[in-house]
DNA sequence: AAAAATGTGTCAACCTTGCTGACCAAACAG
DNA sequence: CTGTTTGGTCAGCAAGGTTGACACATTTTT
C-alpha cells in the first residue's frame, strides 16, 4: 500500500458533496473547528460503534478486551501469544486476564507450536468461533447502515482518513492481517485447554 | 434485545454464507472482509488518535476522562452539568470524579446560573484553555498528517461514515455542538471553586 | 555441556474510570 | 408548604489497564 498521492494543497478538488459553507474550501479545510469536529466524531463514533457488542459481552459477563482477543484470533488462527500483544499494545498480563479465562470457557483453543514449542497458538473455537460472529454481526449491521448512508466514495476517504491516523507500527500491522492467512498451522500438536 | 444462550454446542448452526452462488459467495466474502477491516481501522485508529493527549495527560496524573471534560466545556463555554453528563454519557459520580479535582486544580470555572441558579455553568479557565490547548495541538498535528495524506474527497467521506456511526442521540449531540454557541453567558454571577 | 535468550504463565499490587445505591442541600414550581 | 429538579458526595464494586518479580520449558549461542 504505497502513499496515495491525492492533492492537499491544490485548489482544484472539492468535495463532492455540498457542505453548508460556500466560501474558501480550502482555508476552511485545515481550521481548527474542523480538526475539532474530527474529535467529537472519533468520540461518538467509536463510542455507539463498540455499544452493541458490548451490550451482547457484558451479558457473558465479559468485557470489549474480550472481544479484541476473539476479534483478532479469528482473524489470524495460528497467532501467536506473542504476535496479539503486539496488535493489541497491551502487557502480558493485561492479555492473560482475558484469554485465560477464554481458553477455560472453550472459546479459544491453544496448541504448542511445530517449530517452536514454547509458542502457544491461538484460534478460535467452534464455540468461540459463534460468539465472535454474533458479535460481528451487531457491528456489520451497524457499519453496513453507516456505510449505505454515506456512498462508496464516503467508505474509500473514511477508510484513507483512518488509515493516516494510525502510527507506523499498527499500519504495519493491518497490512500483516490483512494478508492471505500466512504459516497455517492452527491446529497442531499437543492442546493445552485447561 | 436478543438474549443469547451461553451453551453453544452446535457448530455455528447457519453457514455464514448462506448463498449458493459460487459468485454470491465471493461477493459476500469480500462485503465481510471489507467491514472486518473497519472494525481493524476503528480499533488502530482510534487507539493511535488518543495516544499523544493520554501520554501528556499522564504526566499530569490525569486521564483520557480528563481530557474529555476539558474538550467539551471548552466546546461549549457554559454548559451546565447536566449537558456535559449528556454529552459524555456517564454517571453523575464518574463525572464528579474528574470534574471536581479539575475544578480545585483551576482547570474549570463552575459559576451559577442566572436563570436557573441550581445550575452550575461551567467554563474553561486560563489555565484550563491552555492545558486543552496542549492537548488539542497534538491530536491537532496527528489529525492534520491524516487529513492531508488522504485529501479533501477523503475527509468528508470519513465525516460521513463517523457521522453514520453514529446513533442518534450522539448526533442531536453533535448538532447543539456545532451550532453557534447558545446560551452565551459563562461569566455569571457567584463563582464557586475550591 | 553450559549458559543465555526467548516465549509464556503467574502472583501481587496499584491506578483509572466506569457502575450502583443512598442520602443531602439548594432552588425552583405548584 | 410540598414536591421535583439539579447537583454534590460517601461508600463499595468491577473491568481492564499498569509495573515488578519470578518460574519454567525450550531454543539458541557460546
Amino acid at each position: 500500500m504505497p502513499a496515495m498521492p491525492d492533492q492537499t494543497d491544490k485548489p482544484g478538488a472539492e468535495p463532492q458533496v455540498g457542505a453548508p459553507v460556500g466560501a474558501g474550501r480550502n482555508l476552511l479545510f485545515l481550521r481548527e473547528e474542523e480538526l475539532r469536529l474530527a474529535q467529537d466524531l472519533l468520540f461518538f463514533g467509536y463510542r455507539d460503534f463498540t455499544a452493541g457488542p458490548d451490550k451482547l459481552l457484558a451479558e457473558l459477563g465479559m468485557g470489549r478486551a474480550h472481544h479484541r482477543v476473539l476479534h483478532f484470533v479469528g482473524r489470524r488462527p495460528g497467532i501467536t501469544v506473542g504476535e496479539l500483544l503486539g496488535i493489541l499494545g497491551i502487557t502480558k498480563q493485561s492479555l492473560a486476564r482475558v484469554l485465560t479465562p477464554l481458553v477455560e470457557q472453550d472459546y479459544v483453543l491453544q496448541a504448542t507450536g511445530r517449530s517452536d514449542r514454547r509458542q502457544r497458538l491461538l484460534s478460535l473455537t467452534p464455540k468461540g468461533e459463534a460468539l465472535e460472529r454474533q458479535l460481528f454481526e451487531r457491528q456489520r449491521e451497524w457499519v453496513m447502515r453507516a456505510y449505505r448512508e454515506a456512498g462508496p466514495v464516503a467508505v474509500e476517504g473514511f477508510r484513507r482518513v483512518m488509515r493516516g491516523l494510525m502510527g507506523a507500527e499498527a499500519r504495519a500491522q493491518l497490512e500483516r492481517l490483512e494478508a492471505p492467512a500466512p504459516p497455517r498451522a492452527a491446529a497442531a500438536s499437543l492442546v493445552r485447554a485447561g
